[in-house]
DNA sequence: GCCTATGTGGAGGAAAATATTCCGGTTCCT
DNA sequence: AGGAACCGGAATATTTTCCTCCACATAGGC
């Protein structure tokens, strides 16, 4: 009878911020960043909706642990979302602070983050963590904080004359949120094409025109050899 | 009795293209066009997973009548798919013939184009509906036809200089069913987000850019009021 | 090494979502 | 009018998902 009145609610208001209550034995720690590394994984390719105990296969864990550590989906996907915009901050800062111009730092940025597609599809495509994320204080200040350094780069990149100055932080997030959906399959079109469109629409974001793409021209050929032939 | 065998089979592989078997009942062909038109939006806006019965209240109609018509979703699917591949083959036939340059040929089709985002879908997007479209040779022989259309507009386009070389049919095809998943919400942002990609899409295709992008420039604040406030 | 609080997996029953059948009543067509 | 074709949706079957519970395992202080 060790579960307090109310001790539910306040671990689902807060989450596990690290410090609540007793510091978590070392294997129960480790299956719990397990889960969430794998509920990152998931919810990124199919979102927050699938059922638990895909979850808790992807992180080689049983559902009874799932649901010890995190009581409904709710609860994990509060925790997931914090993690998120914690680790999209991270890499906002560390992109800002390394590249020379503000162009190259919102480049690399919406570049190289995987998680930024978590964090929007989490804030804006999925309405059920819309909610969550809007509760949770923690993730609303990330929220906020991100949205601070975004700015801050685009407006940099206006000043420096690399953006178009009809655009702002809204539209490069869109534009970017558009990147989310993923192609079925696996073949060089899927793992070729997101690279490509980013490039091309970075063009279309660019003052000036003219970065080459990688790879070569997809032709309505390489649609067709990826319907028909896998089986 | 009236099902002789193999009835079904042939239903399902040629579905009811219009000459197959008796000519339906008045009333019974227009609750089959009102159920196809219906799982048409419905598919665009959710993919083609959702349940029958939400199909059949958009088509005011009962789920008996649904079943009635299209023994499984397979088949629904199938029907779907050959109806909105002829639909967009007429569009883009319609643009190359009345736009003065192929450039604008492109642009019109992929503009007006809703239609073309549901035949992505269920190519490319959907599992299960790829391998319906895959079997039907109907449908197929549609998609060809199409991506033709697509090869000329584009090859004209780059002879014209309008369009950059680096890229071909596969890739705008691509960039453009980025365009498939929708921002949750009915408010400003999510109405206007969509056409503002368009066109720095647009501009990312161009050979040169310069488009003015339509409404105003969303800012990070737009974020916030389309996240926070509603309720 | 031993003991126990803490943690684990996953079977299994309750509940919800979805698919599919069936038939009394209605509508079209000649 | 009259019969074949068709309709709606209640009822039933099936599948999916949730979540609890408990016999067994392990960490870690002593």
């Amino acid at each position: 009878m060790r579960e307090s009145p109310g001790w539910r609610a306040l671990g689902k208001a807060y989450g596990m911020t690290a410090d609540s209550e007793t510091p978590l034995r070392a294997d129960a720690r480790r299956n719990r960043d397990q889960i969430i590394a794998a509920a990152r994984t998931i919810f990124t390719q199919q979102g927050p909706d699938v059922p638990m105990e895909v979850i808790a296969r992807a992180a080689a864990v049983g559902v009874g642990t799932l649901y010890r550590r995190f009581p409904d989906r709710d609860a994990l996907i509060g925790a997931v979302a914090r993690d998120n915009f914690a680790r999209v901050l991270t890499e906002a800062r560390a992109s800002i602070a390394e590249e020379p111009t503000a162009w190259d730092a919102l480049v690399r940025f919406l570049r190289q983050s995987r998680e930024l597609k978590l964090s929007v599809q989490l804030a804006m495509v999925s309405p059920v963590a819309a909610v969550v994320i809007r509760d949770d204080p923690l993730t609303d200040e990330f929220r906020r904080a991100l949205l601070d350094e975004l700015d801050s780069v685009v407006h940099a990149a206006q000043a420096e004359g690399t953006l178009r100055k009809d655009v702002d932080t809204g539209d490069v997030a869109m534009l970017f949120s558009l990147l989310l959906r993923q192609i079925s399959g696996d073949d060089e079109l899927a793992r070729v094409a997101p690279e490509r469109c980013m490039t091309l629409m970075l063009d279309g974001l660019r003052a000036q025109p003219g970065s080459p793409l990688p790879g070569r021209p997809l032709t309505s050929e390489d649609l067709n050899k990826h319907l028909t032939p896998p089986t």
